[in-house]
DNA sequence: TGATGCGCACACT
DNA sequence: AGTGTGCGCATCA
């Protein structure tokens, strides 16, 4: 992968249009490309046709355009994958460039790096591939089948084995399309649909039985997308728009595909005066948002390089990137709000207030009361429902020396014992501190309290002390998928371990 | 004039 | 219904 020498300037290139909502066309790619890096035009395009032809990048047409992206980040990769796999699809996303032996075993590899973008890095370990799979068909996927038709991939070279025994796909894919449609005109070549014999290539017999279910009696002919794709934004612009748009729109549909043109849309005029409001941000680049001004104001770039590390797959917090501060190889997990990712373990949860599924980093924070982000001040996290407060937002107002990994709002507390904030509120020291505590020592506790069935699920779900005193209420009871019973006991374990007194009123206010 | 941000209609699952 | 996409426009340097 490495050796295309602008291979990380392309992706970034595409991330950076789909992050501005601009079409990733090979036009903007290249001016990008061009006024950031100094690349040449001609340098970009043959860079991205070589990553197009390593599914690094994949080119799409998309509402009648040719579109690029970033396979790795790209939540329909998946879909594409099946459909090369299965040769079919019904839909403008419809791809097969199927090398007859690719396999479920690729699509699945390359859907884990999907859900997980760092094992485009470093892999996807044996053991995750194993449970996708027995996921999809356990009783198919036996481990020795799975063996057989892994090591059948790696002969084929669709997979690799990574010097770490983790799996990758392929750099190099064996490069044999018969399905790809050439454009003449422009050289461009497309990986598009082409259905004719949908099982014509040398798929295994099994393979064949897993998918022949969806290629029943399909027979799509190809549409010749490229045929109008040479329509650019500058034909869009020439007063001819309706008719050009008319034009795809007639040429596609006839297609056998939707009409995939927007149409202009006409001003909203209407007044709702429920619509008064405070404004969200002005439209365009915000004031003193160039890159000149970022690099001047030392806080914001520090934001920026944190991004631009993350966006890589590094972790917001230890700033590494598959190992976590214990050295382990861990997954990142993604802010709800921007794309700073952390290993669930670097969290430190009186700072951040995270759960795996719902983190949110420290810039995106608000608070709960006046709505404000840490610009305004630090922000305190409740370590029960992780919500944020300044301290002087917080009823009753938080004293200085309140410590963030202990905090836990008014919310959280009844009224009654509100004396929590002054400080007077005794720790019981037989529940013990969590906060060092494995995986293993969480479950081993709640075995040992009697709760050995959700002590398992507490082990799946990998939750050590720190994910522990993060769990929400939601969590506990829908997160974990337990009967409501045992979920509502066991959320009294949590509760009690997090905020470790063992009063009723506070554990079930 | 080109880069950027983003509302919102459309495409797709 | 939920999510992804990108046109078209506003804004900025």
């Amino acid at each position: 992968m490495s050796e295309i020498k602008n291979r990380d300037r392309i992706l970034e290139a595409i991330d950076q249009l789909r992050r501005r909502k601009a079409r990733p066309d090979a036009e903007r790619i290249c001016n990008f490309l061009l006024r950031r890096f100094g690349v040449d035009s001609q340098d970009t395009i043959a860079d991205l046709e070589r990553l197009v032809e390593e599914d690094i990048v994949i080119k799409v047409e998309y509402k009648g355009n040719i579109s690029y992206r970033n396979a790795a980040k790209w939540s329909r990769f998946a879909m594409y994958n099946k459909n090369k796999e299965e040769g079919f699809t019904g839909s403008i996303y419809g791809s097969l460039n199927s090398e007859g032996t690719s396999s479920l075993l690729s699509s699945a590899v390359a859907e884990l790096i999907i859900h997980e973008p760092d094992y485009l890095d470093f892999g996807v370990p044996g053991t995750e591939l194993e449970k996708y799979m027995q996921e999809k068909d356990s009783v198919r996927f036996t481990k020795k089948y799975l063996d057989v038709i892994l090591q059948r991939e790696l002969n084929s070279g669709n997979i690799v084995k990574l010097e770490n025994g983790n799996y990758s796909l392929a750099d190099h894919p064996v490069p044999s399309n018969p399905n790809v449609i050439n454009n003449a005109d422009n050289n461009e070549t497309v990986k598009m649909l082409k259905i004719d014999s949908p099982n014509s290539s040398q798929v295994s017999e099994e393979e064949q039985n897993q998918t022949s279910e969806l290629n029943a009696n399909v027979n799509v002919t190809s549409p010749k997308a490229e045929d109008v794709n040479n329509k650019n934004d500058d034909n869009m612009h020439d007063g001819k728009e309706e008719t050009l748009e008319t034009n795809v729109a007639a040429s596609v549909s006839t297609e056998g595909y939707r009409d995939g043109a927007k149409r202009k849309r006409s001003k909203k005029v209407f007044f709702d005066p429920s619509d008064i409001h405070i404004p969200t941000r002005k439209r365009g680049r915000p004031v003193g948002a160039t890159s000149k001004n970022k690099d001047k104001d030392a806080g914001k770039s520090n934001i920026a390089i944190t991004k631009a590390e993350t966006d890589k797959g590094f972790c917001y917090l230890c700033m590494n990137q598959g190992q976590d501060r214990r050295g382990q190889f861990e997954k990142l997990i993604s802010c709800k709000d921007c794309t700073n990712k952390v290993h669930p373990s670097c969290i430190d949860s009186g700072k951040e207030g995270a759960s795996s599924s719902h983190w949110q980093c420290v810039q995106c924070k608000t608070c709960a009361v006046c709505i404000e982000t840490i610009d305004k001040g630090p922000l305190m996290v409740c370590c029960c429902c992780s919500e944020s407060y300044h301290p002087s937002c917080h009823d009753p107002k938080l004293p200085d020396e309140t410590r963030s990994s202990e905090f836990v709002c008014s919310r959280c507390i009844p009224p009654a014992t509100r004396s929590y904030y002054g400080m007077d509120a005794q720790i019981d020291d037989r529940i013990p501190d969590v906060s060092g505590w494995s995986v293993e020592q969480v479950s081993k506790y709640l075995e040992e309290q009697g709760y050995p069935v959700q002590a398992a699920v507490f082990r799946d779900h990998d939750i050590d002390g720190p994910s522990l005193l993060l769990m929400k209420r939601s969590d506990v009871l829908i997160g974990l998928h337990l009967k409501l019973g045992p979920a509502l006991k066991i959320y009294g374990q949590v509760k009690k371990l997090q905020i470790r007194q063992s009063d009723p009123a506070l554990l079930w206010p």
